[in-house]
DNA sequence: GCCGAACCGTAACGTACGGTACGGTTAAAG
DNA sequence: CTTTAACCGTACCGTACGTTACGGTTCGGC
């Protein structure tokens, strides 16, 4: 119950789920000053079935959390041959997919709670956050990104490096101002188009020429 | 006193700048769950003294970030010769100045309340942390880029456009790791680094080629 | 030396909210 | 029909903390 990151594979039955939803909804709504009433309130249960299930207001937030985080798992990019154009369609696919989900009202909450957390030695919030968003797109990304490589397609000398420099042409500022109380929502043309830049630029840079060696 | 974003030269007396100093200690130290009692005792003054200065808890809040924020005006590069190798070195230079600031404790912790007070519907303390922080770097740079451009040596259509994505080589996820919890300290040398690291990539997109047209 | 203003230290107030207790209701099991 | 367990709704308790009040102290002006 207190396992936090260990088993990421919690198992929560369609009632529980109805509640982590109201509380993820009054998340999205008036950020981390939900009360316990307020959750108990809009899920119609009682409040000693919160305490029951989730332990206390912190076990109820990472439930959450944990839940909602599980939920990005997006597919694989399936079978992809290695040519310079379907490379770039794998690297744009993910672009747009890790751009969008980073202005999503959702994600902007929950990094908003896991960051409130971290600031009160509460780092466990902050590492599921991570664990799911960037880094499991990290994750996915990491074997196109060698098997590009492999193919000569790309060049870099750690894939870590290449990924987090293509995040920074992805993400750039939007994630921070959107943390900080700016509101936008980029249509998804907008989140296209971007994703279409940071391959672009992402290419540029960790591409091999067309030309010649 | 509640102008908030107005004024950005409010003006503080040394021992009410002690007060400050103390809060700024105790939010890095403990984040925004310092208390009143605390900062008054640290401070060696009376909570009556810090109501009648600030207002409230918000107004002290605020009256520390406008403070601490207005101390980040680096000074500007001054008289650039408009050659390769000078904008590149003061490309570098911002990056330099950028990343060593948002790794360091001060921002990381005002980072972490504005975006706290983001998500409770005050958006103030985010305006003034962006504005001073990003936005800042972002209105000095500003001019070295579109000098670049007139000097043929930069390509691109907005300048907003470049600067956002220099902000994304340069930060990439380092920010939103520090503020979700991850602890590490980059020395000098590594900022220096990835600083060089990041203005290659900047050149590499947005310079002019060094061969002919 | 006296006055008033500013300030310190501390005690006290009010309240919001996390957490608990308890009686009432449904519903499945036997 | 009875039992038992899960759950709802609500009242209640304890506490932390923002805010206020107040008596005592320093200090500049006259």
């Amino acid at each position: 119950m207190a396992s936090a990151i260990a088993n990421s594979e919690e198992v929560f039955t369609p009632r529980q789920q109805q509640v982590l939803t109201a509380a993820l909804d009054l998340l999205v709504e008036q950020g981390d000053r939900l009360t316990m009433t307020s959750v108990a309130r809009r899920a119609s249960c009682s409040k000693e079935t919160l305490y029951k299930w989730f332990g206390d207001r912190d076990g109820l937030l990472t439930a959450t959390v944990q839940w909602q985080a599980a939920k990005v798992k997006a597919p694989q990019v399936d079978r992809w041959r290695l040519d310079a154009a379907s490379l770039r369609h794998s690297i744009e696919q993910f672009a747009r997919d890790l751009l969008g989900t980073i202005v999503g009202d959702v994600s902007v909450t929950l990094n908003r709670l896991a960051i409130g957390h971290a600031g009160a030695e509460k780092h466990g919030l902050g590492a599921i956050v991570l664990e799911n968003g960037p880094l499991a797109i990290r994750k996915r990304l990491k074997p196109v990104l060698e098997a590009g490589r492999e193919a000569r397609l790309l060049r870099f000398d750690s894939s870590e490096e290449a990924y987090r420099s293509f995040f920074g042409l992805v993400v750039r500022d939007a994630q921070i101002r959107l943390l900080l109380g700016e509101t936008f929502t980029p249509a998804e043309a907008e989140i296209a188009r971007d994703a279409a830049r940071a391959t672009e630029q992402f290419l540029a840079i960790y591409g091999v020429s067309h030309h010649a060696t």
